[in-house]
RNA sequence: AGUCCUGUAGCUCAGUUGGUUAGAGCACUACACUGAUAAUGUAGGGGUCCGCAGUUCAAAUCUGCGCAGGACUACCA
């Protein structure tokens, strides 16, 4: 134990960074803050596994920062926290990223490079940021276990998910469906609705857009229809999708909707027609101003076109039945359609109040079609499979892929060759850019000149794209597994009420919308790098069986090799019931391993297995038991159990619908339960101008330079400070700057100042305590105002907002720990005896400086380290190797005395008032002066300043405090109304009652003090007021200099007497004589002689002051001597034209 | 398009149950202090509390309608 606190040169957070990383990995000191707590309740805590394949950013840092604050906190309440890491593994990110580091497509895997080469490569690709993602954690301090990780590509955490599956299964929860999906060509899977809805994924994008004329079939159904009409008659219906126009097989109305006929020209191609469409949005198609242009002068070409809207109006119920012709025949359609149907979705928001329908590419198009028995347009290809019009990498089917008896059958070859493979969007074909014509405009050229187009336009509308690709998403069948979330909707909503959410907005608003509006949750991917789903079925699709555990899946093998149906068991070597890793080694859950595993069914037919991947959420929703390979590994002999649900996760808000949703949805179904308790969502990190960070724009911090050149204390004080989590934050490195300067500075000034003069008066720290009733004042102000912060910051920290607890902290150093304990007892640290009073004042600011390492140490965990070790290794108390092994100190309610906080702010107020008058009167804080009063408003008041009389006369050097209690009337006083009293009371008449308030006269005023009432006339009315109704200070004391501030007043007497003139110049020999000292370079102990030429201004206070200056200046002899040596003594100025020599010299 | 969040000094943020002089830090200006000194103190300037309307004796605070920014949701053609 070293006798001396450490003195430090400079603060160098930086290097306190990297020195305390060393201590914590030479200690195991995260082990110890683990193990150490053993026995005790756990909390328990979940990390979301970041996807290894990027690198991480700052924005990394804010969400890493609060689950460390959380988890070192309740370390610190005796809390045992594990905190195993994780990684996401699988996925399309990786995928993305192999196939363009191998320079492949989708296409080419199986074919140029087996889909083994290729999944070793994402099992390699996926791993290659993990070094800078554990030296990012390791920098910025936070604690989580690295060595053991779950990671979701093993085979036992597969396993688990297996197992999982196979519950959801037999509890009927998993279901093929097909159904209309956000599909990506270009990465070739469907996409799930929370890949849809990363951000960015809807852009603004301008497509040709056509308004469609289908040719109304003249029979009984229309004939009503046809009233009137001479000519053709058409429904107009609008698109911005052109290319789904082939396969429209009916058109929506509106069963409210009203519709009506407008008699006009086509004007592409000048035809007399007669359009249907809604009445609301004639105007948007016919422009008022050509009503009165003459049918008879038109001609065809002609920019105005005459129109008359025909009175007859028609219900979208009425229109239901109709038929009409095919408008594009290329391909026809197995069953009925080309029909009007109704749709209770559809508006006259836009286009014509009739929707175009297209069964194989919209959700709510399949959806009101089946309804309306109306057959999609369905393609047969060469394998016999059905398909849209559209193959899978976003084209129009090409002959030669179709089915030779349906191209026979359904096809019209001369109209559709034309057209036969291409794609319907221009970003889905490499050879095809921006300036190429799309197929919409195409089809659009070819109806204008067909009489079938009325309106080609462009329209700029939002549309998805794919969020890795950065291509537009098609709408479009697929088959898929789905978990049934919705079966759950009620009981997941419920839940959701018991979870704290931080900000709650995000629970009960984004969250608990989302919730609302839940749909069944589409769980197959068509790609390679996954879990495969694990699920076999015979072809026909009668027979199937989802397998649960490697067991199992050797068991149903060893069944299927004794069929004949396999050759041998290729996972033959696994044991079952051996949880080693050699024997897990044995296996490969992954593709292709499990596609070539073929099994038979009861009846002795083949099972193959869907070759669906499941969506990468379920691997980290499931990570509360796969990370414990439950149920394998869990709930043994040896007492490990599932540990869940979770007290506490943490992640950014965008992770709202997807690991927050898929941890609750699987939570819900397997165990009816929450799957965490409290969770904080923080925003984003922008850059300092509000922008997104982005490596194109160049606006990214890099965490590592950050730290490298701050430190993390101040890097993670500032970002938990500045604002709350949950905001966006304003990345701006001044506020980092600012913490360190601000927070950190101050706070490692408070310590050097103890440590300097600590270490000259040998305090260490072991002393017996003065008892708190003993010391000052002062003291127990500050140590109550510590325990206040204990209370506050325990409860801030308690409701997970360490926003409040930093900022409190913050507030306590800077303000009242340095600003004013330190700064008001300077005095009784240097010189002076070693007292009891000496010995106080240590313990009292040792006590604040332990507190406040302790209780930041869940933020700044770095320094505070540091700071805690510094004081403890001296003083032996409490001294555990890490400021995160101790215990979180409990508030002491005896220690906490709110009138003695109340008078310490009269001091501070009545000492600033003071300061500003002496400055309106340029008189230095040197200068003594003799006297200050104060107006007494009642005893309490009294009683408080009296205690805290001797504080603000050395504060602000005065000599005396006079209390003037008013009874003769010098004071002007003020009077206000007191509205929160008056409020209730008189309502209405506020307004009169304030302004006869306000006019009061000294005279009333000293009325209603004596009486403690008064009566006022109010509208013929009287009013009687009492003493409660208004606030009285005083403003004023006639003949003095006086400042006002709320209910204090401060009179200063500036009148500076010779005695008093005398003391000010002697205090300024002592500063002269100090800045001497220091610029000779002396110790602040050592003895000096001093010798002092004489000067008529002078030469009495010197000698009246003699043994005040050597006391100040530990001099040892002090003369006033007739001529200083020049060389020797220093010219220094005491009072304007007032000069004279000192000479100082250290005594031998 | 809908839902939610945010909007207070040049910047970053506080602002309790509505109560009458709207605060702090940074930055700026001036002054002071000088044994905590790459600190510190005091004072000053700087505000349409996004706008409008309403409720109320009283609105930064509550309500409604807007505006701006952000996030999220969404294939309405």
């Amino acid at each position: 134990m070293s006798a001396k606190f450490k003195e430090y040169r400079g603060l160098d957070l930086s290097q306190v960074n990297k020195d305390v990383l060393k201590e914590w990995e030479a200690n195991q000191t995260f082990e110890k803050s683990v193990t150490s707590r053993k026995g005790n309740p756990t909390f328990v805590f979940y990390e979301g596994p970041p996807s290894a394949n990027g690198m991480p950013g700052i924005h990394h840092v804010i969400s890493r920062s609060l689950k460390d604050i959380v988890c070192r906190y309740k370390t610190q309440q005796g809390f045992e926290v594990n905190r195993k890491a994780g990684w996401d593994t699988h996925g399309l990110p990786v995928e993305l990223g192999v196939e363009k580091s191998l320079g492949i497509t989708k296409e080419d895997i199986g074919k140029k490079i087996s889909v083994a080469e290729y999944n070793a490569a994402c099992r390699k690709d996926v791993m290659k940021f993990t070094g800078k993602w554990k030296d990012l954690t390791h920098k910025m301090g936070y604690w989580v276990d690295m060595e053991n990780p779950y990671i979701t590509y093993d085979n036992k955490y597969i396993e688990t998910l297996w197992y999982l599956l196979k519950e959801l299964y037999n509890k009927g929860f998993l279901y093929k469906g097909f159904t209309i999906q956000p599909y990506s060509p270009a990465a070739g899977t469907g996409l799930s609705t929370h890949e849809l809805n990363q951000p960015g994924c809807y852009r603004d994008v301008k497509d040709t857009t056509c308004t469609a004329q289908f040719r109304v079939v003249k029979n009984e159904a229309s004939e009503f229809l046809y009233n009137d009409v001479e000519g053709e008659l058409f429904f107009l219906a609008w698109t911005t999708t052109p290319w789904t126009l082939p396969s429209n097989t009916a058109l929506a109305v509106g069963p409210q909707v009203t519709y009506q006929k407008v008699k006009t020209f086509n004007p592409y191609t000048g035809k007399p027609v007669v359009v249907v469409l809604a009445k609301n949005l004639v105007s948007a198609y016919f422009n008022a101003k050509n009503a009165d242009v003459s049918f008879d002068d038109y001609q065809p070409g002609d920019k105005k076109v005459p129109f008359e809207v025909m009175e007859e109006e028609f219900t979208g119920k009425d229109l239901a039945g109709v038929s009409y012709e095919q408008l594009i025949p290329w391909i026809k359609p197995d069953g009925d359609a080309f029909k009007v149907i109704v749709g209770d979705y559809v508006t006259t928001e836009d286009g014509t109040g009739i929707v175009h329908i297209a069964p194989t590419f919209g959700a709510d198009d399949d959806r009101v079609a089946k309804a309306a028995g109306i057959a999609p347009l369905i393609l047969i290809d060469k394998d016999g499979k059905q398909n849209p019009m559209v193959d899978k990498t976003g084209k129009y089917f090409l002959i030669k892929d179709l089915d030779a008896d349906f191209v026979k059958n359904f096809v019209n070859l001369d109209a559709y060759m034309e057209y036969a493979g291409r794609f319907v969007k221009n970003d889905y074909d490499e050879k095809l850019t921006e300036k190429d014509h799309t197929l919409d405009v195409d089809i659009s050229v070819m109806l204008k000149l067909e009489n079938k187009a009325f309106r080609v336009e462009k329209h700029t509308h939002n549309y998805p794209h794919c969020w890795r690709t950065d291509k537009p998403v098609l709408y479009y069948p697929l088959d898929s597994w789905f978990i049934k979330t919705t079966a759950v909707k009620e009981r997941m909503m419920e839940l959701n009420n018991t979870i704290n959410w931080k900000p709650e907005s995000t629970g009960t608003g984004r969250f608990g919308k989302w919730l609302e509006n839940l749909v069944d949750w589409n769980l197959s991917r068509s790609r390679y790098w996954g879990t495969p789903l694990p699920i076999w079925r015979t072809e026909d699709g009668k027979v199937e069986k989802c397998i649960g555990s490697v067991e199992e899946l050797v068991t149903e093998i060893e069944k299927a090799v004794a069929a004949g149906v396999m050759d041998k068991n290729p996972f033959g070597d696994f044991k079952a019931g051996d949880f080693s890793k050699e024997n897990y080694d044995k296996v490969d859950l992954h593709r292709p391993y499990v596609d070539d595993i073929i099994l038979i069914s009861e009846d002795g037919e083949k099972m193959f297995r869907e070759p669906d991947l499941i969506d990468v959420w379920f691997d980290s929703g499931a990570m509360p038991y796969a990370q414990m390979h439950y149920p394998f590994e869990t709930e043994k002999e040896d007492g490990s159990q599932l540990v869940f649900p979770a007290d506490f996760i943490a992640e950014g808000v965008d992770q709202t619908r997807g690991w927050f949703f898929t941890l609750h949805a699987l939570g819900t179904m397997l165990f009816d339960s929450v799957a965490f308790k409290n969770i904080i969502s923080n925003g984003l990190v922008l850059d300092k101008n509000g922008n997104k960070m982005s490596k194109r724009l160049g606006n990214a911090v890099d965490p590592f330079e950050t730290i490298e050149k701050f430190g993390s204390d101040p890097l993670r004080w500032y970002m938990i400070t500045n604002a709350q989590p949950w905001d966006n934050l304003k990345f701006d490195q001044n506020g980092i700057d600012e913490v360190k300067r601000k927070f950190f500075g101050t706070l490692y000034n408070t310590y050097s100042f103890f440590a300097l003069y600590a270490n000259v008066d040998g305090f260490t720290g072991q002393e017996e305590q003065v008892a708190i009733e003993e010391r000052p004042e002062i003291d127990r102000w500050v140590i109550s105002l510590l325990n206040t912060l204990i209370k506050e910051v325990t409860e801030s920290f308690e409701s997970y907002e360490p926003t409040k607890a930093g900022r409190a902290i913050q507030n306590f150093v800077t303000e009242n720990l340095s600003n004013w304990y330190v700064r008001l007892n300077r005095k009784r640290f240097w010189g002076g005896e070693y007292s009891k009073d000496k010995i106080s004042a240590y313990q009292t600011l040792y006590t604040c400086l332990e507190t406040v390492a302790i209780l930041s140490a869940p933020i700044a965990p770095f320094y505070m380290d540091q700071l805690y070790k510094d004081l403890t290794t001296v003083s032996g108390n409490n001294a555990l190797e890490s400021v995160h092994l101790t215990m979180f100190p409990k508030a002491d309610e005896s220690k906490i005395d709110k009138a003695l906080e109340q008078r310490m702010l009269y001091a501070q107020d009545i000492s600033s008032m003071v300061l500003a008058l002496r400055r309106k009167e340029s008189l230095k804080v040197r200068q003594p002066l003799q006297k200050i009063m104060i107006p007494i408003l009642d005893k309490e008041f009294h009683d408080q300043v009296e205690k805290i009389k001797d504080l603000v006369l050395s504060e602000v050097n005065v000599k005396e405090m006079e209390f003037l209690t008013d009874t003769k009337g010098v004071l002007v006083k003020k009077i206000k109304p007191n509205f929160k009293a008056l409020g209730p009371k008189y309502g209405k008449m506020m307004k009169q009652i304030a302004a006869f308030v306000n006019q009061m006269t000294q005279e009333d005023i000293a009325l209603i003090e004596k009486d403690s009432k008064i009566n006022a006339t109010i509208n013929d009315e009287t009013v009687e007021l009492s003493i409660e109704d208004v606030e009285i200070m005083s403003e004023d004391i006639p003949g003095w200099l006086v400042a006002s501030e709320g209910k204090l007043t401060v009179a200063l007497d500036i009148n500076v007497t010779e005695d008093l003139k005398q003391e000010g110049i002697a205090r300024e020999f002592i500063n002269r004589i100090q800045n001497l000292r220091k610029d000779s370079g002396f110790d602040v102990t050592d003895k000096i002689i001093l010798k002092i030429q004489k000067n008529e201004a002078i030469n009495d206070s010197v000698i009246n002051y003699k043994d005040y200056i050597a006391s100040q200046t530990l001099a040892e002899e002090l003369n006033l001597v007739d001529s200083c040596n020049e060389t020797e003594g220093k010219l220094v100025e005491i009072d304007t034209n007032v000069e004279t020599y000192i000479c100082v010299s250290k005594k031998a």
